[in-house]
DNA sequence: CATTATTAGGGTAATTCGGGTA
DNA sequence: ATTGTCCGAATTACCCTAATAA
């Protein structure tokens, strides 16, 4: 199994907006730039993990001082 | 044997659906549309082949980029 | 044969897409 | 550079009743 685990759970734009509290549209544009993995359906709209999605979540939580921000 | 397929489990809607997210009509329309092959049950109910719901969730899914460069 | 869950079919809101702009 | 908003177009979600599946 390399791509998606079959099973796990997904995560429609507007839910993920709505736990990052920010517009779908951002949620979009992260998708585009890569920053978070992205399912499409055959219509074209956009699926995201929720494990992947809770591990963002995490991370902001963290807001480590370190200099983990990108290069 | 022609019959290229014999024997591959089939997944009703409602099981496509989950795995989508989506909603058992979506993927109604999907094989309305063309999108994704179905056979049809002699009483007009619509059958997936696993195998080609797998591989459409695979050539959608755009992995994460995450921890991709060996260390 | 009876029961329960799912699906088909049509119609109407809500969401998302994509590009462009502030 | 990142986010929010406006627009039109497309896709998807939920409403219903009847039929099929198990």
């Amino acid at each position: 199994m390399t791509a998606a685990h079959v099973g796990e759970r997904l995560l429609t734009p507007g839910e993920v907006a709505a736990l990052f509290r920010v517009d779908p549209k951002t949620v979009t544009r992260w998708a585009t730039a890569g920053r978070i993995g992205s399912i499409r359906t055959p219509g074209g709209h956009r699926r995201f993990r929720e494990s992947e999605v809770k591990t963002l979540l995490a991370e902001l939580t963290t807001e480590a001082t370190k200099g983990d921000g990108p290069a």
